[in-house]
RNA sequence: GCUCGGGUGGCGAAACCGGUAGACGCGAGGGACUUAAAAUCCCUUUCCCGCGAGGGAGUCCCAGUUCGAGUCUGGGCCCGAGCACCA
């Protein structure tokens, strides 16, 4: 085996930093990343979830899911697509707030610098992005319309102020939503949440519950995140059943069940501690000790509520009509009911709810069995909750004893209903949307309050509502916001009435920045409407959709809300934004999370600096499945390196005159039908080693690559190492972008072999392989094996029978 | 407790519809070139037995289906993520 006849000269040896610094300016002079928004007529639009811009720089994190849309959009621009890729700044919330407190400047005036830095991190990088139409969500031309998006909702009857307990972090000092508590703590600094009662801003998602649900089944995503957003909105299905009460006011209880096939079981009926008919049924001997109970339960934070592994309460007094039996039952208070989910009632089914069990033994109240295994003695005294309904029926429970647990629910369920008692509901555990945030950093919320018109909403032509710089923004317990300590802000004129009235002065939380960010893009620099309908049409929903999967559920569900009320409200002709949505992995570091405090954090800049960017990119892509993440090992990234040096001097030494070798030309065709297959699927890794594997057959023996074996390289590389490929596409005398060239043509019949290794198994294991056409037919593949001594000596007399696989492998039983 | 991922060489990983397990890369070992080193190039590299030809075992564990299982079915163990007194 010799040498590659190549010695390279000097000049022509591989040197990143120049190559990329050429083209990313050739690109800015050509406008190579410009998208014609107007005049395109394959729209592609990929987006990639935007960043929040640190002060840190951009996170590895970042750079693996930007170069894993990137890589996607470029090779959809190669299939012929306009393709749009936008990039823009989440710049508002409590991160750059938090950040800025501490290193004791204003975020007013970080973010800019962090943006600028953010932005030179990027376009090393080579991303194809188009930054005429960026955007931050902290430029007022920006969160002008994100308060548009506020009022529409008011208008729509979908925002409501009202006062509740809401989750306040007392290091964080503010409001947390539901989701930003973690296990009872607060997601940002861990310190434990109270509860504490204040007016909010809400947005009724809860009402769009159904069709957030039953829309996933229409859209491109995958099972994974559609089944997190089903289990964030938790459909129930069951019955609301009434209890009336057994005293001289006409009242009942409802409860929420999903067992109605149990209520003859129903012994005691439970309400939430602040449930408001508390008042009504607690009687004067209970009075002391119900109201003791509920002033120990509110102060409980729900952390230690909810994890409090004791179930506690106390009886009313009083009593209510089993409307199944007829029988009173005993109405008690207990902290194991929760006033925010259902109707903040339960029916107690101790026989069949292992909470249930739980409390009617501490309380001592009656357990009965109503349901039973088919067959099974009814009148067994239950020791533990029986929820096992497979095969179960109904006992104890009147004329509906012997149904199945399925039909007793359908049919008890439509007794209630006839009776007047109860009926079938659905019901769902999302909350509505807290938006109002107690802090600085963030787009006021356009309200004015009035005291002779009330509540009044800013003219849309007055937005927007200009945060004010101010230089104590820090936030205090006393639970306002700062901008209730700057009285020139707050009071205005009434917009209506002209007296003198004040502004709301919350913030909206980022999450709503975020949930129409997509839409604003194409629009960028349009100052007269949020988003232009032409462009909307055009450009919307989002063709594909990359981002992490930490948003699979808020950020994800907020959007589609929001794009739904923006729809009913007549803005858009769509409801569902993201037509395509995958979530990229995570990046680890040997095998360890990567943090600060473990110093194993990869700053892209000084990997960019020693080994390009086209390597950079091309490695992380190479680690590991796209959708699953990998391991960052430095060492890893030298062979990259010399994969791409070894196609820089196959090109630069090629030769065009000659014929091609067939053998390599069949393998090329290969490579290009697989490097086609793997991008769309963002199998990227597989995509490189495919590449990788034709560089070695190329690169066999002694030869000098002819032009044609290497010209569709660079376009295969391309979407990959962009700088790279563009420079070896100039040198092969190509004078547009590679990105304008095409994707490479596959010709079937090149890529067809002409023999083929077949595999050859006796009773399943492998005795040896065949060279033979891939069209053998099972008899002459058969003879061809047995004349094998390999073979044979396995196969004693006639096989019983025989496996043909054409171009796989034949297994002879014996 | 429930839901969703995942468990394959020394390491990161491939194997797309049930059909030759370990592609590609790293690391390691050996060699060529060199005064030497780096770089580059070539060979070997799942484990065990064997000088070799070859044989045996092997994809977390235990069963099963099948001519054939990393892949399908049932049961179990372990790791990661999310939800969790949700009636």
């Amino acid at each position: 085996m010799g040498k590659i006849p190549q010695e390279p000269d000097i000049s022509d040896a591989y040197d990143p930093s120049f190559v990329e610094t050429k083209w990313q300016e050739r690109w800015l002079v050509s406008g190579t990343n410009h998208t014609d928004l107007a005049g395109a007529t394959k729209p592609f639009y990929a987006l990639m979830m935007f960043p929040y811009p640190s002060a840190e720089g951009l996170h590895v994190g970042n750079l693996f899911a930007f170069t894993g849309n990137d890589i996607f959009a470029r090779f959809q621009r190669l299939q012929g697509y306009d393709v749009f890729e936008p990039l823009g700044y989440d710049a508002f919330g409590i991160h750059s707030e938090n950040y800025a407190l501490k290193i004791g400047e204003h975020p007013g005036e970080l973010i800019p610098s962090n943006i600028r830095n953010f932005r030179r991190q990027l376009e090393r990088a080579g991303l194809m992005v188009d930054w005429r139409h960026t955007l931050s969500t902290t430029d007022p031309e920006y969160y002008k319309w994100t308060q548009w998006v506020f009022l529409q909702l008011l208008k729509q009857g979908l925002a409501y102020k009202k006062s509740a307990a809401v989750n306040w972090c007392p290091n964080d000092k503010t409001v947390l939503a539901n989701e930003q508590v973690i296990a009872g703590a607060c997601e940002r600094c861990g310190a434990m949440v109270e509860q504490r009662q204040l007016e909010q801003w809400f947005f009724k998602i809860s009402d769009y519950a159904p069709r957030l649900l039953s829309n996933l089944d229409t859209l491109d995503w995958t099972d994974s995140t559609r089944t997190a957003q089903r289990n964030w909105i938790g459909k129930s299905t069951g019955a609301e059943v009434e209890f009336k009460i057994d005293l001289d006011v006409d009242m009942s209880v409802k409860v929420f069940t999903t067992r109605p096939d149990t209520i003859f079981g129903a012994t005691y009926l439970v309400l939430a501690p602040e449930h408001l008919l508390v008042d009504v049924v607690t009687t004067r001997e209970e009075f002391d000790s119900v109201r003791d109970y509920r002033a120990m339960t509110a102060k409980q934070d729900l952390t230690s509520r909810k994890t409090s592994k004791e179930k506690t309460g106390v009886f009313t007094g009083s009593y209510a009509t089993n409307p199944a039996t007829g029988q009173p039952i005993p109405i008690w208070i207990a902290d194991y009911v929760l006033m925010e989910y259902g109707t903040g009632a339960i029916m107690g089914v101790p026989g069949h709810d292992e909470r249930d069990f739980e409390f009617a033994t501490r309380y001592e109240l009656p357990i009965v069995r109503v349901v039973a295994a088919e067959g099974h003695d009814a009148s067994t005294p239950l020791d533990t909750a029986f929820v096992d309904n497979e095969d179960a029926v109904l006992v104890n429970s009147g004329a509906f004893d012997a149904l199945s647990v399925e039909e007793g629910k359908r049919r008890i369920t439509a007794m209630l209903e006839t009776n007047q008692q109860g009926r079938g509901v659905n019901i769902y555990r999302i909350h509505d949307w807290c938006i109002s945030r107690q802090r600085y950093w963030g787009p006021p919320i356009p309200i004015i309050y009035c005291d002779a018109c009330g509540t009044v909403p800013v003219p849309e032509e007055d937005l927007p509502v200009l945060l004010p710089y101010v230089k104590e923004f820090k936030p205090d317990d006393s639970g306002i916001s700062p901008l209730a300590r700057h009285e020139e802000w707050y009071r205005v004129p009434c917009p209506k009435c002209g007296a003198s009235a004040r502004r709301e002065t919350d913030v909206s939380d980022t999450f709503l920045d975020s949930a129409w960010y997509f839409l604003r893009y194409p629009s960028v620099g349009v100052d007269d409407q949020p988003f232009e309908p032409g462009m909307t049409k055009k450009w919307l929903p989002v063709t594909s959709y990359i981002g992490g999967n930490e948003h699979a559920v808020l950020h994800l569900l907020y959007s589609r809300f929001i794009t739904m009320v923006l729809c009913d409200g007549g803005h858009l002709d769509f409801e569902e934004p993201f037509t395509k949505f995958r979530a990229h992995g995570m990046i680890v570091r040997e095998g360890a999370k990567m943090s600060k405090s473990r110093g194993n954090v990869v700053t892209p800049d000084t990997y960019m600096e020693e080994w390009g960017a086209d390597t950079f990119r091309t490695y992380l892509m190479f680690l590991g499945p796209f959708e699953e993440g990998g391991d960052f090992r430095d060492k890893g990234i030298s062979g990259v390196r010399r994969f791409i040096e070894r196609l820089w001097s196959s090109v630069k030494s090629c030769r065009s005159d000659g014929e091609p070798d067939a053998d390599v030309m069949r393998k090329l065709h290969q490579t290009i039908r697989k490097v086609g297959e793997d991008i769309p699927r963002l199998s990227y890794n597989t995509a490189i080693a495919a590449m990788m594997e034709y560089m070695n057959v190329l690169r066999r023996g002694e030869r000098v690559p002819h032009r044609a074996e290497v010209e569709p390289v660079v376009q295969l590389i391309s979407p990959f190492a962009p700088h790279v490929a563009e420079e070896l596409w100039e040198q092969l005398g190509r004078a547009e972008s590679v990105f304008d060239s095409g994707w490479p043509g596959f010709d079937a019949s090149l890529a067809a072999e002409n023999t083929i290794e077949l595999a050859v198994q006796v009773n399943g294991k492998l005795r040896g392989t065949l060279q033979v056409s891939p069209d053998i037919t099972q008899a002459a593949a058969l003879e061809l094996a047995l004349s094998e001594p390999g073979v044979s000596k396995f196969v004693t007399g006639t096989p019983r029978k025989v496996v043909f696989v054409p171009k796989r492998l034949l297994n002879i039983v014996v």
